[in-house]
DNA sequence: AAATTAATGTTGTCGTACAACCATACATAT
DNA sequence: ATATGTATGGTTGTACGACAACATTAATTT
């Protein structure tokens, strides 16, 4: 390839804005030991002159520090670094979602959870939630017969079984891990798609499960649940990882516009 | 007269800030269907005025939906909502986390982790790995013998078997569920360390996952973890409610003032 | 001594101004 | 005709000043 002539350039942007910059610095001295849980930051005059920018910068990192609960404000008095770290939230950082292993890791997770989920779900359901299961299940046909892939149902079949646990932790953290995985379920129903003994294998493991479920049968929900996830990432497995690794820069999702 | 989508914001919240009050508009906003993913929001000057606020509260609202991936802002282009919200956290609202009920369901949470973690951990622990975790279990003894209740060892222990699975987002997540729990942790293990009989129990349960973790034995290290779990449930159950709901309003953390 | 008031500092909000940047339309040159 | 340069308006990023709302402390009065 016809390299440009050899030149380096430092650093153009340092960073982000100024904001992005400050609340990073901001984000370091809440976690270092200069301002323990409970301590007062500097006024929001002082850290603008410190930083060499203008309050509003000041603010609007404050702003986000607030957003993500590491610090509370209060009028008049001051701004404090918030006790425990009970605030700070669960975040899985999308920019390292590239490689595979990456995403494996993330379905690794619900592998981990989706057994419990289904589990809980058989023992608690209620009648309208197994009927709202029941319907999801059917959803997914309607969906492969309009010739979708049928992702959206796929996951919102297993969104009702989450919702049937009655706990919304549980329905909140895999919706939250379904956006990471999305594209992987996308390429893994499409190839299924074009291998009918897959597409069915996975339609006996959702029965099973559903039986289970309406059995109320505990320990065969989970079985079911884990034999199918297994199945799914053996089938994951299967597929070319060229298919996969085509996501630019944490944008996993596509247009996604069939006509 | 200056046209932009018309959008409308159910209620506006009636307690906070200004720019809370905003953000929470904003973020209803972006869910909903006046701004698909990718779409632009109208200009800060135009919400301003239609909001009735200052810029300056706008860009703070904004600020917090940056640094929450719900928007990206473009200088010079303006401020796009994101395609999928895989950049939005995880998050349990800390202040409903008052009572017994909201606990348990983190720990049930919890409960569906360990068992798959600690199977994992038992499948690929490393000598290293293993050492580190025989360690964190002596840690516990110590620590109870110097006077503590040994919470802190405690979580250690089960941390560095969540570090052993090689999964960074399996330490990610139950550090996070232990920032909610921990408080009914320390209750439970005060109460365990009153009752010989209890104490002792928790103690042959450690020490049969780690069994099965330097064993390998992945079945067993599952049943293992599953057998504690229950057994930490049935004992935290046993123990009066009164002394769970000593700690009210997400202030689980003691002040801790040294002066 | 206690209660009240004043003073001072801090956050919350507003408004203006300008810089940096982008998108488009338009004009110019090759 | 195509490509390049330029003007222009709109948008975000940053700065500064001003005042309101509120908290804390010091000073004053009772």
């Amino acid at each position: 390839m016809p390299s440009f002539p050899e030149f380096k350039v430092e650093r153009l942007t340092v960073t982000g804005s100024l904001a992005d910059r400050v609340t990073d610095a901001l984000i370091q001295l809440t976690k270092g030991e200069d301002f323990p849980p409970g301590s007062r930051l500097p006024s929001e005059m002082s850290m603008a002159s410190r930083f060499g920018v203008s309050r509003t910068v000041i603010r609007e990192a404050i702003s986000r520090l607030k957003s993500d609960g590491l610090v509370e404000s209060r009028q008049g008095s001051g701004v404090f670094v918030r006790e425990g770290n009970m605030n700070t939230p669960f975040r899985i950082d999308p920019s390292i979602m590239d490689s595979i292993h990456s995403i494996q890791q993330v379905i690794e997770l619900r592998k981990a959870l989706e057994g419990e989920i289904t589990a809980l779900a058989a023992e608690r359901r209620s009648k309208a939630q197994l009927a709202a299961i029941k319907q999801a299940l059917k959803q997914i046909d309607t969906e492969v017969r309009d010739g979708s892939v049928g992702t959206v149902a796929d996951i919102t079949f297993h969104r009702r079984i989450a919702e049937a646990t009655g706990n919304p932790h549980f329905l909140s953290l895999i919706e939250f891990l379904f956006n990471f995985i999305q594209s992987a379920m996308q390429t893994a129903r499409g190839y299924e798609s074009t291998r009918p003994d897959l597409a069915q294998e996975v339609k006996d493991e959702h029965l099973v499960i559903v039986d289970a479920i309406a059995k109320q049968d505990v320990e065969a929900a989970r079985a079911a649940a884990r034999h199918h996830m297994d199945g799914s990432s053996r089938r994951l497995d299967s597929i070319d990882p060229q298919n996969l690794s085509r996501n630019n820069s944490g944008l996993i999702f596509k247009p996604a516009s069939p006509k």
